[in-house]
DNA sequence: TCAATAGTTCTACAACTATAGAATTATTGG
DNA sequence: CCAATAATTCTATAGTTGTAGAACTATTGA
């Protein structure tokens, strides 16, 4: 997972809206797959009418809910399927898994003999 | 962690600089807690001089890179702690392991019935 | 005490981003 | 084919954010 993706995904989530949205689509069905054919996925999850009546509050804006599913999508962090009138929405679980990874690594400490003088002030 | 908290952590990440001030404390010393109190901490890690070096490239504004560190500390992503002249900076560690719980956590899949169609068209 | 060093705060400006209305596309039912 | 529904794209605007220079504060060494 490169820098530019993770500042993509974090870009995407670091806006109350979108982040309801995705917390939404986490708590929400996930595509299930049925084939082994990448395309083959059972389209599952809300609808993009159905995230709008449920994450938007007062002010449903089509175009609006348009515009920060487009940026999650963009990020990797949703995955749209289109099925008749309506969209499909679900998280991408695997990046969802990718960026528990990136949060989860932790480098062992190491201590530094000259910096080992009485703390003053913590801000 | 509330998702108030999640969107300033998400937004202090979501710069490639900063990103890469980030990924640089993760690999540097974390601070050591050499006794019970809070603030009984050996402090640790780069300084601010030392990031600004490493980390900003050709342009080392120190205007800038002190506005990106206080982004990353009022998120909580990270701490510093005054000793003389110098501030030394780490990660924190417990708001890194929570970030990693919250990407983490899954979902149990639930097929719907009405939506088992064919897939007409993936986005 | 004075100069040097380490960082922060202030300020103005350019660039970016969210919002919401209007127009547009695509699909289904009558 | 026409109307209704679902969702996207386009557009202008208001608000936010990163940048970088200048001024400022705090600490140490001479």
């Amino acid at each position: 997972m490169s820098a530019e993706s993770i500042v993509l995904m974090m870009k995407a989530l670091a806006d109350p809206t979108r982040l309801r949205i995705y917390n939404f689509l986490r708590e929400s069905c996930c595509g299930i797959k049925i084939k082994d054919e990448e395309d083959a996925l059972c389209p599952s999850g809300p609808t993009v009418g159905e995230v709008c009546c449920c994450v938007m509050g007062l002010n449903k804006i089509p175009s609006s809910l348009s515009f920060h599913l487009k940026e999650l999508r963009n990020a990797g962090l949703i995955k749209m399927e289109k099925r008749g009138k309506n969209v499909f929405c679900s998280v991408n679980r695997e990046v969802q898994s990718e960026l528990a990874i990136y949060f989860s690594s932790h480098e062992i400490c190491c201590a530094r003999e000259d910096k080992n003088e009485p703390l003053l002030r913590k801000l």
